[in-house]
DNA sequence: GTAGATGCAAAAAGTTTGCGGTAAG
DNA sequence: CTTACCGCAAACTTTTTGCATCTAC
């Protein structure tokens, strides 16, 4: 199974162009490309990491002494608004439990954030083979379906017309 | 694709036996059977909605209106020790930004939390066919691999032994 | 009877918001 | 010059913790 953790090199190149493009596309999305916001993008960038908003906070500030932890709040908020980033934690404002411990996985609604179990035998065959990525050693694996349950589809929709 | 909602007969089948099983589970990991553990319990499996610690309350509260949020927390900590409750949202304590916006996946140390970039073409074909699970119109899919990175497969180690 | 569990209240951690001053376009 | 942005402080939400009391075994 083809699978692998996305090299230094590969990353640091998409970065590279991914910050050339950043005002233009602020400026396009009608937003002012301040310097809090550029140092942000390029924390954002230049790290593997998946930061927390603490985390790109405690970065900035040692070339913008004066930025505060609300904007970067706010700044990654906004930056996913127009794609420049994304939550990998669509759902972390609170926890979830799931009385069903049998191997299953997800999908969650981004907008109202209802979860429903889905079964996926084909996904599990191909997933379940490789026990290391990296350094990591693999002890599960969960599918999370992004998307957009019935009533918020109708409801997208009157929003957008 | 194999791929479907779970039903609601199978879920509550399921249910039915797990909750006959707990009891015993409970008694066999050291922990007391209290009439709070078992509430608790008998709402996660009767659901499939997910819930938050707090909905879990309000349930549970309509029988034993003494309870307390602590004790919800509390016991549903628990029961993901012993393995009678999962988190959906194993990173769900603080926000994590991701500056990569091209479709890949991630590799999440459940000790640690740290987080890598992991391509995965081959999943990427069997999944992104699919554009709609039961009522859910997908827009996007994640495979989130739960493992030890190298540092905590080993701090682990020692403190099982 | 005793160790572990619970309820309550307070604290902690993370995020959001209101507002007056500031800077980008 | 104007609108949108930022910093600060306060508020809010979710989760955790300390401690006295209670209960399952």
């Amino acid at each position: 199974m083809d699978l692998k953790l996305i090299g230094e090199r590969q990353r640091s190149d998409y970065a590279a162009r991914r910050l050339a493009a950043f005002a233009t596309h602020c400026r396009k999305s009608g937003l002012a490309v301040t310097p809090q916001r550029l140092a942000i993008i390029r924390v954002l960038l230049a790290t593997p990491e998946h930061p927390t908003a603490e985390a790109v906070y405690e970065i900035v500030r040692q070339e913008h002494p004066h930025i505060s932890l609300a904007t970067v709040h706010r700044t990654l908020d906004t930056l996913c608004e127009i794609g420049e980033a994304h939550k990998v934690t669509p759902l972390h404002d609170s926890a979830r439990y799931d009385g069903n411990v049998a191997a299953h996985h997800h999908v969650v609604c981004v907008r109202c954030r209802r979860i429903a179990d889905v079964e996926l035998p084909d996904a599990d065959r191909v997933l379940h083979r490789r026990a290391t990525i990296g350094e990591f050693r693999v002890i599960g694996t969960s599918v999370e379906f992004l998307a957009l349950c019935k009533n918020c589809q109708a409801e997208a929709k009157q929003n957008h017309e």
